[in-house]
DNA sequence: CCCGCACATTGACAACCGTCGATATATCTC
DNA sequence: GAGATATATCGACGGTTGTCAATGTGCGGG
Protein backbone atom coordinates (compact mmCIF):
# COMPACT_ATOMS: atom_id res chain seq x y z
CA UNK A 1 0.00 0.00 0.00
CA UNK A 2 3.09 2.10 0.37
CA UNK A 3 1.76 3.53 3.51
CA UNK A 4 3.44 6.89 3.16
CA UNK A 5 5.20 7.01 0.15
CA UNK A 6 4.30 10.87 1.03
CA UNK A 7 3.10 13.29 -1.59
CA UNK A 8 0.36 10.79 -3.30
CA UNK A 9 -2.88 13.23 -3.60
CA UNK A 10 -2.51 14.67 -0.36
CA UNK A 11 0.52 17.15 -1.51
CA UNK A 12 -0.45 20.51 -1.65
CA UNK A 13 -3.50 20.14 0.71
CA UNK A 14 -1.43 21.79 3.94
CA UNK A 15 -1.21 25.20 3.41
CA UNK A 16 -3.31 27.00 0.17
CA UNK A 17 -6.36 24.60 0.88
CA UNK A 18 -9.41 26.41 0.05
CA UNK A 19 -13.18 25.66 -0.71
CA UNK A 20 -13.75 23.34 2.76
CA UNK A 21 -17.30 23.70 3.62
CA UNK A 22 -17.27 24.91 6.92
CA UNK A 23 -19.08 22.21 8.61
CA UNK A 24 -22.21 24.32 9.86
CA UNK A 25 -25.24 24.27 7.69
CA UNK A 26 -26.62 27.57 6.16
CA UNK A 27 -29.56 29.22 6.37
CA UNK A 28 -32.27 27.05 4.94
CA UNK A 29 -33.25 27.80 1.16
CA UNK A 30 -37.53 28.02 2.91
CA UNK A 31 -36.44 29.80 5.89
CA UNK A 32 -34.03 32.93 4.03
CA UNK A 33 -36.66 33.08 1.36
CA UNK A 34 -39.29 34.14 4.06
CA UNK A 35 -36.73 36.71 5.78
CA UNK A 36 -36.63 38.14 2.30
CA UNK A 37 -40.02 38.88 1.94
CA UNK A 38 -39.66 40.78 4.95
CA UNK A 39 -36.35 42.48 4.39
CA UNK A 40 -37.84 43.81 1.03
CA UNK A 41 -40.74 45.16 2.31
CA UNK A 42 -38.35 47.71 4.24
CA UNK A 43 -35.68 47.82 1.98
CA UNK A 44 -37.44 51.12 -0.20
CA UNK A 45 -36.69 54.66 0.74
CA UNK A 46 -40.36 55.38 1.35
CA UNK A 47 -41.09 52.63 3.42
CA UNK A 48 -38.83 53.41 5.60
CA UNK A 49 -40.30 56.74 6.02
CA UNK A 50 -43.67 55.16 6.60
CA UNK A 51 -42.67 53.13 9.35
CA UNK A 52 -40.64 55.60 10.63
CA UNK A 53 -43.76 58.10 10.64
CA UNK A 54 -46.55 55.68 12.13
CA UNK A 55 -43.93 55.03 14.87
CA UNK A 56 -43.58 58.59 15.60
CA UNK A 57 -47.19 59.26 15.62
CA UNK A 58 -48.69 60.44 18.26
CA UNK A 59 -51.16 57.24 18.94
CA UNK A 60 -48.62 54.85 16.96
CA UNK A 61 -51.01 54.83 14.01
CA UNK A 62 -51.37 57.12 11.29
CA UNK A 63 -54.30 56.81 8.19
CA UNK A 64 -53.51 57.46 4.48
CA UNK A 65 -54.23 60.48 4.36
CA UNK A 66 -51.39 61.42 7.12
CA UNK A 67 -48.82 59.77 5.48
CA UNK A 68 -49.58 61.13 1.46
CA UNK A 69 -48.44 64.80 2.40
CA UNK A 70 -44.72 63.81 3.91
CA UNK A 71 -43.82 61.79 1.36
CA UNK A 72 -44.45 63.76 -1.79
CA UNK A 73 -46.79 60.43 -3.06
CA UNK A 74 -50.07 60.10 -4.75
CA UNK A 75 -52.46 58.75 -2.68
CA UNK A 76 -52.61 55.06 -4.66
CA UNK A 77 -48.93 54.47 -4.38
CA UNK A 78 -48.99 55.17 -0.24
CA UNK A 79 -51.79 52.60 -0.12
CA UNK A 80 -49.75 50.32 -2.67
CA UNK A 81 -46.47 50.36 -0.08
CA UNK A 82 -48.83 49.99 2.96
CA UNK A 83 -50.39 47.04 1.18
CA UNK A 84 -46.92 45.83 0.70
CA UNK A 85 -45.91 46.41 4.62
CA UNK A 86 -49.43 44.61 5.70
CA UNK A 87 -49.35 41.78 3.88
CA UNK A 88 -45.06 41.12 5.07
CA UNK A 89 -46.64 41.16 8.46
CA UNK A 90 -45.01 44.06 9.45
CA UNK A 91 -48.15 47.00 9.57
CA UNK A 92 -51.62 46.29 11.36
CA UNK A 93 -54.85 47.83 9.51
CA UNK A 94 -57.55 48.67 11.12
CA UNK A 95 -60.75 50.60 9.38
CA UNK A 96 -62.80 53.07 11.47
CA UNK A 97 -65.41 54.59 9.54
CA UNK A 98 -63.96 55.68 6.55
CA UNK A 99 -60.34 55.93 7.49
CA UNK A 100 -57.78 53.00 7.66
CA UNK A 101 -55.46 53.57 10.03
CA UNK A 102 -51.92 51.61 10.35
CA UNK A 103 -49.95 50.70 13.37
CA UNK A 104 -46.81 48.18 13.90
CA UNK A 105 -47.38 45.09 14.81
CA UNK A 106 -45.55 44.98 18.17
CA UNK A 107 -42.10 42.91 17.84
CA UNK A 108 -42.45 42.46 14.28
CA UNK A 109 -39.14 44.91 13.65
CA UNK A 110 -37.79 43.06 16.60
CA UNK A 111 -38.00 39.88 15.18
CA UNK A 112 -36.09 41.03 12.18
CA UNK A 113 -33.52 43.05 14.12
CA UNK A 114 -33.11 40.28 15.98
CA UNK A 115 -32.36 37.74 12.63
CA UNK A 116 -29.30 40.61 12.17
CA UNK A 117 -27.98 40.11 15.68
CA UNK A 118 -28.19 36.73 16.56
CA UNK A 119 -25.72 35.42 14.24
CA UNK A 120 -22.84 37.63 15.94
CA UNK B 1 -59.75 92.42 9.94
CA UNK B 2 -62.66 90.79 11.35
CA UNK B 3 -61.03 89.61 14.65
CA UNK B 4 -63.01 86.23 15.34
CA UNK B 5 -65.80 86.34 13.01
CA UNK B 6 -65.88 82.57 14.00
CA UNK B 7 -66.58 79.90 11.83
CA UNK B 8 -64.45 80.97 8.77
CA UNK B 9 -62.60 78.06 7.87
CA UNK B 10 -62.37 76.22 11.23
CA UNK B 11 -65.98 74.63 11.42
CA UNK B 12 -65.75 70.82 11.35
CA UNK B 13 -62.33 70.75 12.70
CA UNK B 14 -63.65 69.32 16.41
CA UNK B 15 -64.47 65.27 15.65
CA UNK B 16 -64.16 63.32 13.06
CA UNK B 17 -60.61 65.22 11.78
CA UNK B 18 -58.14 63.12 10.19
CA UNK B 19 -55.44 64.06 8.24
CA UNK B 20 -53.43 66.25 10.88
CA UNK B 21 -49.72 65.67 10.47
CA UNK B 22 -47.94 64.04 14.00
CA UNK B 23 -45.73 67.26 14.25
CA UNK B 24 -42.80 64.29 14.60
CA UNK B 25 -40.94 64.60 11.65
CA UNK B 26 -40.26 61.95 9.38
CA UNK B 27 -36.92 60.19 8.83
CA UNK B 28 -35.37 61.95 5.90
CA UNK B 29 -35.58 61.14 2.34
CA UNK B 30 -31.79 61.30 2.62
CA UNK B 31 -31.57 58.82 5.24
CA UNK B 32 -34.23 56.81 4.16
CA UNK B 33 -32.49 56.58 0.94
CA UNK B 34 -28.86 55.38 2.48
CA UNK B 35 -30.75 52.66 4.92
CA UNK B 36 -32.27 51.40 2.08
CA UNK B 37 -29.34 50.56 -0.22
CA UNK B 38 -28.49 48.29 3.04
CA UNK B 39 -31.41 46.63 3.51
CA UNK B 40 -31.89 46.04 -0.37
CA UNK B 41 -28.36 44.60 0.09
CA UNK B 42 -29.38 41.65 2.82
CA UNK B 43 -33.41 41.36 1.34
CA UNK B 44 -32.31 38.40 -1.01
CA UNK B 45 -32.73 34.94 -0.14
CA UNK B 46 -29.04 34.09 -1.64
CA UNK B 47 -27.45 36.84 -0.07
CA UNK B 48 -29.23 36.12 3.71
CA UNK B 49 -27.96 33.01 2.69
CA UNK B 50 -24.42 34.12 2.22
CA UNK B 51 -24.12 36.05 5.08
CA UNK B 52 -25.51 32.91 7.49
CA UNK B 53 -22.56 30.56 5.89
CA UNK B 54 -19.89 33.38 6.35
CA UNK B 55 -20.96 34.37 9.86
CA UNK B 56 -21.16 30.98 11.11
CA UNK B 57 -18.19 30.05 9.35
CA UNK B 58 -14.89 28.33 11.49
CA UNK B 59 -12.37 31.49 10.42
CA UNK B 60 -15.60 33.84 10.12
CA UNK B 61 -14.93 34.01 6.73
CA UNK B 62 -14.73 32.44 3.33
CA UNK B 63 -14.14 32.52 -0.34
CA UNK B 64 -16.15 32.71 -3.67
CA UNK B 65 -15.83 28.52 -3.87
CA UNK B 66 -16.96 27.58 -0.28
CA UNK B 67 -19.86 29.65 -1.04
CA UNK B 68 -21.03 28.78 -4.74
CA UNK B 69 -21.91 24.97 -3.57
CA UNK B 70 -24.25 25.15 -1.12
CA UNK B 71 -26.54 28.15 -2.78
CA UNK B 72 -26.09 26.40 -5.85
CA UNK B 73 -25.63 28.94 -8.01
CA UNK B 74 -23.06 29.94 -10.78
CA UNK B 75 -19.93 31.24 -9.55
CA UNK B 76 -19.94 34.71 -11.11
CA UNK B 77 -23.70 34.68 -9.50
CA UNK B 78 -22.08 34.72 -5.91
CA UNK B 79 -19.47 36.97 -6.68
CA UNK B 80 -21.97 39.24 -7.99
CA UNK B 81 -23.95 39.07 -4.48
CA UNK B 82 -21.02 39.85 -2.51
CA UNK B 83 -19.62 42.72 -4.54
CA UNK B 84 -23.25 44.23 -3.37
CA UNK B 85 -22.83 43.13 -0.32
CA UNK B 86 -19.11 44.26 0.05
CA UNK B 87 -20.23 47.82 -1.73
CA UNK B 88 -23.30 48.06 0.53
CA UNK B 89 -20.74 47.94 3.57
CA UNK B 90 -21.77 44.46 5.02
CA UNK B 91 -18.72 42.35 4.02
CA UNK B 92 -15.04 42.94 3.94
CA UNK B 93 -13.03 41.75 0.97
CA UNK B 94 -9.18 40.71 1.43
CA UNK B 95 -7.48 39.02 -1.39
CA UNK B 96 -4.81 36.46 -0.17
CA UNK B 97 -3.10 35.32 -3.16
CA UNK B 98 -5.40 33.63 -5.45
CA UNK B 99 -8.32 33.91 -2.95
CA UNK B 100 -10.39 36.41 -1.51
CA UNK B 101 -11.70 36.26 1.96
CA UNK B 102 -15.23 37.82 2.90
CA UNK B 103 -15.57 38.43 6.25
CA UNK B 104 -18.59 40.37 7.80
CA UNK B 105 -17.95 43.72 8.82
CA UNK B 106 -18.01 44.28 12.54
CA UNK B 107 -20.84 46.14 13.76
CA UNK B 108 -22.54 46.17 10.39
CA UNK B 109 -25.70 44.25 11.04
CA UNK B 110 -25.83 45.59 14.64
CA UNK B 111 -26.33 48.76 13.25
CA UNK B 112 -28.90 47.98 10.89
CA UNK B 113 -30.58 46.15 14.06
CA UNK B 114 -30.41 49.14 15.75
CA UNK B 115 -32.49 50.95 13.21
CA UNK B 116 -35.02 48.33 13.69
CA UNK B 117 -35.33 48.58 17.03
CA UNK B 118 -34.58 52.38 18.13
CA UNK B 119 -38.07 53.87 16.99
CA UNK B 120 -39.81 50.95 19.28
C1' DC C 1 7.00 31.43 -20.33
C1' DC C 2 2.98 29.19 -20.53
C1' DC C 3 -0.69 26.98 -18.31
C1' DG C 4 -4.18 26.33 -14.72
C1' DC C 5 -6.83 28.13 -11.09
C1' DA C 6 -9.83 31.54 -8.41
C1' DC C 7 -12.23 35.30 -9.13
C1' DA C 8 -14.15 39.56 -11.53
C1' DT C 9 -16.47 41.71 -15.34
C1' DT C 10 -19.42 42.10 -19.37
C1' DG C 11 -23.59 41.61 -22.06
C1' DA C 12 -28.02 39.81 -22.53
C1' DC C 13 -32.55 38.53 -21.05
C1' DA C 14 -36.66 37.66 -18.31
C1' DA C 15 -38.88 38.91 -14.15
C1' DC C 16 -39.98 42.09 -10.84
C1' DC C 17 -40.74 46.88 -8.73
C1' DG C 18 -42.19 51.74 -8.02
C1' DT C 19 -44.97 55.18 -9.81
C1' DC C 20 -48.87 57.30 -11.88
C1' DG C 21 -53.70 58.20 -13.87
C1' DA C 22 -58.10 56.35 -14.03
C1' DT C 23 -61.52 53.92 -11.87
C1' DA C 24 -63.93 51.07 -8.34
C1' DT C 25 -65.56 50.35 -3.52
C1' DA C 26 -67.22 51.70 0.88
C1' DT C 27 -68.90 54.90 4.35
C1' DC C 28 -70.91 58.97 6.09
C1' DT C 29 -74.07 63.12 5.43
C1' DC C 30 -78.02 65.36 3.83
C1' DG D 1 -80.89 57.91 -2.93
C1' DA D 2 -77.34 61.53 -4.39
C1' DG D 3 -73.09 63.37 -3.37
C1' DA D 4 -68.74 63.77 -1.04
C1' DT D 5 -64.76 61.68 1.02
C1' DA D 6 -61.15 58.11 2.10
C1' DT D 7 -59.14 54.26 0.41
C1' DA D 8 -58.36 50.23 -2.71
C1' DT D 9 -57.63 48.29 -7.20
C1' DC D 10 -56.38 48.18 -12.14
C1' DG D 11 -53.52 48.90 -16.27
C1' DA D 12 -49.59 50.69 -18.11
C1' DC D 13 -44.89 52.33 -18.38
C1' DG D 14 -39.86 52.86 -17.38
C1' DG D 15 -36.26 51.36 -14.35
C1' DT D 16 -34.10 47.93 -11.62
C1' DT D 17 -32.70 43.16 -10.37
C1' DG D 18 -31.14 38.23 -10.47
C1' DT D 19 -29.29 34.91 -13.34
C1' DC D 20 -26.42 32.85 -16.76
C1' DA D 21 -22.75 32.11 -20.58
C1' DA D 22 -18.71 34.02 -22.21
C1' DT D 23 -14.70 36.43 -21.46
C1' DG D 24 -11.11 39.07 -18.90
C1' DT D 25 -7.58 39.48 -15.01
C1' DG D 26 -4.12 38.26 -11.74
C1' DC D 27 -1.47 35.00 -9.21
C1' DG D 28 1.21 30.68 -8.64
C1' DG D 29 3.59 26.36 -10.40
C1' DG D 30 6.16 23.66 -13.58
Amino acid sequence: MAANTGLATTEMVDEGRCCVPSGAPAMSAERAEALSRQFKAIADPNRLRLVSLISASAENEACVCDLTEPLELGQPTVSHHLKILVDAGILHREKRGVWAYFSIVPGALDALAGVLTEPK
